[in-house]
DNA sequence: CACTGAGCCTGCTAGC
DNA sequence: TGCTAGCAGGCTCAGT
């Protein structure tokens, strides 16, 4: 599924193709993939505009027109937002999944599938788009993400580490799958409150979370399924996977302890219990 | 504040 | 072989 690799792998392919173009049409296949405002005034908002350039905040496309008014597209689950010149084989293959297209200046569109319709765009006035992006949290790639930021972040929240990680208010872009290999990387079991977690494995944390995102980032992206770039191609971090979908029961690549599967906040999570150690400080051995 | 569960969706697969 | 129940999960909203 889509998160800030790869959010930002479709930034920077589509970027150099969209700068310039002018919006001309736009059709909807799917009505709840428009988010807001109504079809009407979405139309009246958008056509004849031209874009300036595409920016990414969290795991949100923003597809930036004049003045700071932008078209948000969140990919959710199996969305995929592809530039197109008429013939990409890729559009052609995954067409029973249209669910919008922009139609371009010079015969080019950008088109959105979607299997399984979570995915969203909507139009943002340069007053709302300055407001959503205030509410997320910092980008952990960015410089300001620091290991004391990250310390100020945890210390006094008793939530349990992986669902604070996900919180996209707290730490902007990370989802199931980086989120659980920051945590295999850093020995950090994901149920552990927050608060509890001791200063080297806050560090390792911190530096899990970043070099994670970062060569994923360089690989364009993991692709398990679904996921391409804006140009239609998968990425190549698949490979680099340590734990996440591991069946369990399978190997821990660093330890060879079997791998458990538990639920954590409503998510799916893989775990190696020797080397995730979960201390529950505040609580009486069963 | 923190947590839980429902709802949105469809393709895939494990199990019969 | 063919069917079906259950699973995958980002995000929002309602409720405790």
């Amino acid at each position: 599924m889509p998160e800030l690799p790869e959010v930002e792998t479709v930034r920077r392919t589509l970027a150099p193709l969209l700068r310039g173009k002018r919006i001309e049409a736009f059709q909807l296949d799917w009505p709840r993939t428009l988010a807001r405002p109504s079809l009407a005034e979405f139309e009246r908002s958008i056509i004849g505009r031209e874009i300036s350039g595409v920016d990414r905040r969290a795991k949100l496309l923003l597809i930036e027109l004049a003045e700071g008014a932008a078209i948000s597209v969140h990919l959710r689950m199996t969305g995929e937002l592809l530039y197109s010149e008429g013939d990409l084989a890729a559009a052609v293959e995954r067409s029973a999944y249209l669910r919008a297209r922009f139609g371009l200046s010079g015969g080019a569109a950008l088109l959105f599938f979607d299997v399984r319709k979570f995915g969203r765009i909507a139009y943002l006035t340069p007053g709302e788009r300055a407001e959503l992006e205030r509410a997320y949290g910092p980008e952990p790639l960015a410089e300001d993400f620091t290991v004391d930021r990250l310390t100020r972040m945890l210390s006094g929240r008793r939530r349990q580490i992986k669902p604070l990680l996900l919180d996209q208010q707290v730490i902007a872009g990370l989802g199931n799958i980086y989120a659980d290999e920051a945590l295999f990387q850093a020995g950090i079991h994901p149920l552990h409150s927050a608060h509890e977690i001791d200063d080297a494995r806050i560090a390792a944390l911190h530096a899990a979370i970043r070099g994670i995102l970062q060569t994923a980032v360089e690989l364009r992206g993991t692709t398990l399924r679904d996921y391409r770039t804006g140009t239609g191609e998968s990425g190549q971090n698949q490979r680099r996977l340590q734990v996440y979908g591991a069946p369990k029961g399978s190997p821990c690549p660093r330890c060879g302890t079997p791998l458990e599967r538990l639920v954590v906040g409503q998510r799916g999570s893989t775990v190696c219990p020797h080397c995730q150690p979960l201390v529950m400080l505040d609580r009486p051995r069963q």
